[in-house]
DNA sequence: AAAATTACCGACCAAGTGGTCGGTTCAAAA
DNA sequence: TTTTGAACCGACCACTTGGTCGGTAATTTT
């Protein structure tokens, strides 16, 4: 167990280290040796831990990318009862931290997504399956908001999913420069207007 | 002028192959060599006609993309006086080419606004240059639509843009092998309800 | 202390990359 | 017919890429 810990350091700060280069300047577009240079370790250093840099990858999804989408677009808003209320707050939540430079994991997503899409079939799977797991937990909580009467019974649950994460993956795409709190803000406003559309008007 | 039609000829071959390929596997990671293959030319025809890769995507933007842009999306919008209902038709319009692997330009100024950020400031001038005509023009149709009734006073025209903008470049981001379908089906019915809540109620 | 295993080093390789350059083809101008 | 120049060819160059491999230092196991 100890000696495994130094294992995992090292494969650790490669990984975080390979998601930020990736995410910044894409998979094909980053070489391993621009990776290792900020890390100050050897080719043989990689290969002992992975097997090629696509392994490599494949095992940031699964260590980050998987996990992180989960703690921040997923978990917020499985549990909630007010399924609108809870999707703004989480969206607000994501944006911020975009605006911050950090690593936002839900356009991370999708920015691999589009990366690999008809150019990696594998890693292209990964992708769509954490992408599905969010698209139906939000199709479920929609669902059971309308049993408890926030959301209006006549709306196409999957199709408001599909809409709210393409929507939020577009404006993460135009949130680039100097624009992007305005745009955030923007972004928030209009979808808090369509998801008012949807809401079940309650009767007093 | 006859000798400059094969000019004309031969750049145009390269330009249009370069967008395709460009648009299928990303820039970097398409070299002059894979066009030129498909094209059965030489390195030496192409340096003779651009000065650089750089050179070379420049001018397909300003031959290919600014135009296509204008011509399936901003001129389609830009005289109507029912702006709803415009940009319904447009967006039905261009996900329709979408779905049938043609070249959707709104998509392809994302997908390579994209690519681009944070690597090339020059071309990312570009590319933001025909997204905010894009955002402008939306703006001024919307902007027209209060005066003529279409759309209610309290609507936050530059919001409702740059969220109409998005949430179409989201959808086409997710519109990958085979549910592009279903994706473009839902999205045209959910923006369809995010417009109807933003339009003027008429008084009969 | 000796042996074995883990973690890492860095020179090396084949296959590309963008870009150069001296030369060739061929139609139009002289 | 000769000359000229636009259009194109393809060998070549310096450099980068993912990946290999024989070696070594340090730590555990025996």
């Amino acid at each position: 167990m100890d000696k495994n810990l130094k294992r995992m350091t090292t494969m650790h700060r490669m990984q975080t280290k390979g998601l930020e280069l990736f995410y910044k300047k894409g998979f094909y577009n980053t070489s391993i040796d621009d990776i290792l240079k900020e890390l100050s370790l050897s080719k043989g250093a990689f290969y002992y831990h992975f097997q090629s840099k696509e392994d490599f990858f494949i095992s940031i999804i699964q260590n980050l990318v998987v996990r992180k989408v989960y703690g921040m677009l997923i978990e917020p808003i499985e549990g909630e009862t007010d399924p609108f209320t809870a999707i703004e707050k989480c969206f607000e939540n994501a944006l911020a931290i975009a605006e911050h430079n950090e690593l936002d994991y839900g356009f991370v997503l999708g920015n691999f997504m589009n990366e690999f899409n008809g150019r990696n079939e594998e890693i292209s799977k990964y992708l769509r399956d954490i992408y599905k797991v969010w698209e139906v937990n939000l199709v479920t909580t929609l669902q059971k908001g309308k049993t408890d009467g926030y959301v209006a019974r006549h709306v196409d649950s999957e199709g408001v999913a599909a809409f709210l994460i393409s929507s939020y993956m577009g404006i993460r795409m135009l949130m680039v420069e100097g624009n992007s709190r305005n745009l955030s803000y923007h972004f928030l406003q209009q979808i808090r207007q369509y998801m008012k559309s949807l809401a079940q008007t309650r009767l007093v």
